[in-house]
DNA sequence: AACTATTTTTAGCCTTGCCTAAATAATTTT
DNA sequence: AAAATTATTTAGGCAAGGCTAAAAATAGTT
């Protein structure tokens, strides 16, 4: 159980941890094999694996779900990955576009005191570029202030953006052009069918909905009365 | 050709560049073995295929050495080893003991651009922590000022520390102690049987020889005489 | 020149992590 | 509830890159 894991093995445990972040179900073989790029039956295969190792419970046919081991090992490459894509993007001057890609790759390889490092010359941040958490040094996601997917908000509401939940970076580099960048103040015109219609300093556009239900935002409060 | 190498190849590649710089011989599988901590088989098969893709010159019972094209692979992964090196020491606080190992891994799996943004950060260096040329851009090693093992100069020259040949963590930490780093001033006392006598600052010390032949200095020129 | 010792290679096996094709279970439709 | 569709698993294979054991080539010694 102290044997390190393989890159692969930390892949999926990874992408178990995603993927039952979002739907709080057990993770199905096909979602598994869809992220990965990988026929379902080698997930079948690596499932069984992870299950030997009690990284997590798999029942065939039912899916799988990781174990507290297996999340505190998916937790690690999370933090390692979020920590890159904010070391790469502050203090290397890649893009938010390009340092998805990069982090992917570097997670698996670096070590304790290289994750320690960035940390400490990022000054233990909690979110990486994109908005995404990172875990801290014990592993514990921060909790940060609510956000919200524009998808889900009134007309009229204002607010920064926080978070971006896309890796993808034609459509990273596609949001940049239009300003729509962490941090950036926004504002819900109108929810429509067929997508939220926002105003960005000066600018409207309509962004439709399978985009912006990827885009979050930290509501503003009222302004206090004085 | 255009296909990316393994990381086991890139190693072989790289082991063999380096084992050929000491000697001028075809590399042989049994010192390739000893270096990559494999087993002589193991390497026999490995040279078989990197001589498939004409990447090294493989006679059976002879040995092997880099083709043009080998060596250009080789040069860039020591080129990646060596910046990593030195931007660890210089940008993440690493000691020269450390950045071995961590190199080691990294060196795979970075990008063109985490190398470019490395050698633009660190200004383009020409060496690592331990005195090794890092081959520039263009894969060619920069020619340096003359440096000499302390085991080849007579009593009373003096220079400065410009390399170290070893990457042993313990040997290196011993070398910090005794302030034996980068660029301290050294004179030679005397060549004697069991090792070369040496003054750093105040401190005598005798290093056994087969510690001091990984030592190099730059000889300092004789005083201008106004 | 012959014999011994050392290196190197061959042959066959193992594990990892992927694949395809076929079989089986689960789910949805009619 | 039976049939059809979809999801999942089983079975058998493949390439990489190690390993061991045995055979063959080279080198060193007498």
């Amino acid at each position: 159980m102290k044997t390190k894991l393989s890159e692969s093995q930390e892949d999926y445990l990874k992408h178990i941890f995603l993927l039952s972040e979002k739907s709080d179900e057990n993770v199905s073989a096909n979602a598994l094999a869809e992220r990965l790029k990988v026929k379902p039956a080698s997930v079948t295969n690596m499932l069984k694996k992870l299950s030997e190792l009690s990284l997590i419970e798999y029942v065939p046919y039912k899916g799988a779900s990781l174990t507290s081991s297996g999340e505190l090992i998916a937790l690690e490459v999370l933090r390692h990955h979020r920590l890159l894509e904010l070391y790469l993007s502050e203090m290397m001057g890649y893009s938010w576009d390009e340092v998805h890609e990069e982090a992917e790759k570097l997670e698996h390889v670096i070590s304790e005191r290289f994750e320690a490092k960035m940390a400490e010359q990022l000054g233990h941040p909690t979110h990486d570029p994109h908005g995404d958490p990172i875990p801290d040094q014990n592993l514990k996601l921060p909790s940060g202030p609510a956000i919200y997917p524009i998808t889900s908000l009134k007309a009229g509401v204002t607010g920064a953006i926080t978070r971006v939940l896309t890796q993808d970076k034609d459509t990273l580099n596609m949001l940049t052009r239009l300003s729509l960048v962490m941090n950036a103040e926004l504002e819900i015109i109108a929810q429509e069918r067929n997508g939220v219609r926002i105003r960005v300093g000066d600018e409207r556009f309509l962004i439709p909905l399978e985009l912006a239900s990827n885009i979050c935002i930290s509501k503003n409060e009222f302004e206090k009365t004085k």
